[in-house]
DNA sequence: CCGATAGATCAACGGTCCTTGATGGGAGGT
DNA sequence: ACCTCCCATCAAGGACCGTTGATCTATCGG
């Protein structure tokens, strides 16, 4: 039993982070494990600008986390938001199955 | 193991009907069970069109089924995009996990 | 020190999204 | 038929977001 109401700021900054098809797939690549930024950059051929500012957003959501080792800045994901992320789902899925299974009819 | 490069569109669509203060807002007014567009505007002293228009979001996500009765316009939760949703948060959750015992240095 | 590299940050631009008020359309009531 | 109510849709405006290129900082190698 999720108290969403006050916490609807951080959901909202959650999927915002989500909700972007360079960030998405920034994601999926740091699946594979911690990376640094010019790995990244080379594998999506952006432009490392563009990378920064969207890393600083799942950053800023807590969907990512940081490391510097010398000049290389490391990204990898973060479980701490990504545990918030099932909570949220989690509540909507439940409030679902129980409206549906209220409105069967047969 | 969701092939999630293909859906990837889908995902930001997903994510961004979430990304929102009002539509978030709305979902959890809906876990209370169908209502018509009156009692949510009336609920949440929001002007019509504006809540017309974040409806219209979340059902083109999949997120909320209509049903007309009479004058009436009935909105629930659809639990068929939440599944989606939770497919790509657990997809999300195990990568985490498995960076994270990977990680694991005592 | 000096130059080179990795990355963050900034300003400006273009595009998209949200809000608002007005209009339109469908369903009931009389 | 007419009026009323519920809701979707539209156009206009403003706010926010993502991209780009330039600049700045920090670190390492010589």
């Amino acid at each position: 039993m999720a108290a969403v109401a006050p916490s609807i700021k951080k959901a909202v900054t959650l999927f915002h982070a989500l909700s972007d098809e360079t960030r998405l797939a920034l994601l999926e690549r740091l699946k594979d494990g911690e990376q640094c930024v010019c790995e990244l950059t080379d594998a999506m051929k952006a432009a490392q600008s563009r990378l920064s500012f969207h890393l600083k957003v799942l950053k800023d959501a807590g969907l990512v986390e940081d490391r510097r080792d010398g000049r290389w800045m490391y990204y990898s994901l973060s479980s701490q938001a990504i545990e918030e992320l099932e909570d949220l789902v989690d509540s909507l899925k439940k409030a679902a199955k129980s409206a549906a299974s209220a409105r069967c009819c047969c």
